[in-house]
DNA sequence: ACTATTTTTTAGGCTCACCTAAATATTATA
DNA sequence: TATAATATTTAGGTGAGCCTAAAAAATAGT
């Protein structure tokens, strides 16, 4: 009678699937083969069975030649693996005293680990945090996350005054030069003076100042 | 020059050298592909198959029709992935608070995690402790482990006085039950009377008089 | 010692996630 | 709008880890 088969994921679908879910800004917008591809490190081809594969599974609509877009199923289950990073790469920094930029690999591998009740026991045990280390926002165990209005610092005018909220890249070199001059979510930070000609620009972090180049500012997201 | 390519070993790879080592009582005698591929829930034919890979890497030696034995460098594979199994069914239980009989299908994930850094965090946030939820010995992280002396209690004439150290068997079911009459390591228990015909014993914990059945009985290990 | 039984290995196939090369569709450019 | 460039898909192939069926070796029984 109901037997209800509970349909397997393997690691790399999530992969694949958390992968579209943030080229996608969200679901926001559709994603192309190449550049899920790309994201992915591998080939088009490859890309191309998976998007065949998730479809199938109706994780994602798909038309070909046309780029992917993800369902609200396959929105779902992306949260889900993202609620988990967060959540690990919390806990590897809180609890375990990890530094900022030593997570994302491990965090990475955590993500897959099969367990609700783990989750939930890690969630209390962080006392149900609302962001990461990076200032990303932790969906709750129903999915739902709420995303405050990030801009790259890199986009304001010399004299503003912000908060930053999150890192874009976790480029781990990246991640150990903001460590070091101390742009951590949660930090003020502000423009004093914007070169023209390269657009790097010289900011205030608690007290000091920095030299902070175009690529950088344009890493560091910041509400306003 | 001098590039050294770091030798990737599986998930299933992982697996497998653990089933060895333990089937073989940790190096001491040698493992048929039968019990090898039963112990793996798998067919005789695909033991055959990873023996000869693993053979290739050097984790165990093998020769056609006659079992393998681990070296010396699949032990300490081994070990380190026990290591983590029992450092993580430590955590889950002690930080997590999970109960005895919820731990063992997480960790079995878990163990696979690949951060060296990760593990240390681990076993210092932990106190680094000796031995798992079920009594037993964590390697340390050289791959150092001590055994102590364990007989089942199943052996033992009645009237013994003796210390549960750990349990054989992980299966939920029986970890409920002795969780239930508090047949916990470091709990001491004594044989009151054994039943001649179906070898079934009555028992005292904590006070308290508990009837346990000649397979519970070979399941739980003690020292004398 | 010679069958019969059991154990183990080989042979050949399958799926998953990848690949390259070739074909086809879309988009950009002249 | 015809052609060139780019993007995507298809076709066919690979290794890992599994399978079944058949062959071969080891062990047991008479």
């Amino acid at each position: 009678m109901g037997f209800y088969p509970k349909i397997m994921i393997s690691l790399t679908e999530e992969n694949y699937l958390k992968s579209i879910y943030h080229l996608s800004d969200a679901g926001g917008k559709e994603v192309l083969t190449n550049e899920l591809a790309e994201a992915m490190n591998t080939k088009a081809a490859s890309a191309t069975d998976m998007i065949k594969k998730l479809a199938g599974k109706d994780f994602i609509s798909y038309e070909k030649y046309h780029g992917v877009n993800i369902t609200a199923k396959g929105k779902a289950l992306a949260l889900m693996v993202i609620r988990k990073h967060r959540l690990w790469e919390t806990f590897l920094v809180q609890t375990l005293g990890f530094k900022w930029d030593e997570v994302h690999e491990v965090a990475e591998q955590l993500e897959h680990i099969q367990s609700p009740l783990l989750i939930e026991k890690l969630d209390e045990l962080l006392g149900f945090p609302k962001v990461d280390p990076h200032g990303d926002p932790i969906p709750d165990h129903n999915g739902k996350i709420k995303s405050l209005q990030k801009v790259m610092l890199g986009s304001l005018k010399a004299g503003t005054d912000s908060v930053i909220v999150a890192v874009k890249d976790s480029d781990s070199k990246l991640l150990k030069y903001l460590d070091k001059i101390g742009a951590r979510p949660g930090k003020k930070i502000k423009i004093l003076e914007i070169q023209e000609y390269d657009g790097s620009m010289e900011v205030s972090i608690g007290g000091h100042k920095f030299f902070v180049s175009k690529e950088v500012s344009e890493n560091i997201l910041v509400s306003a």
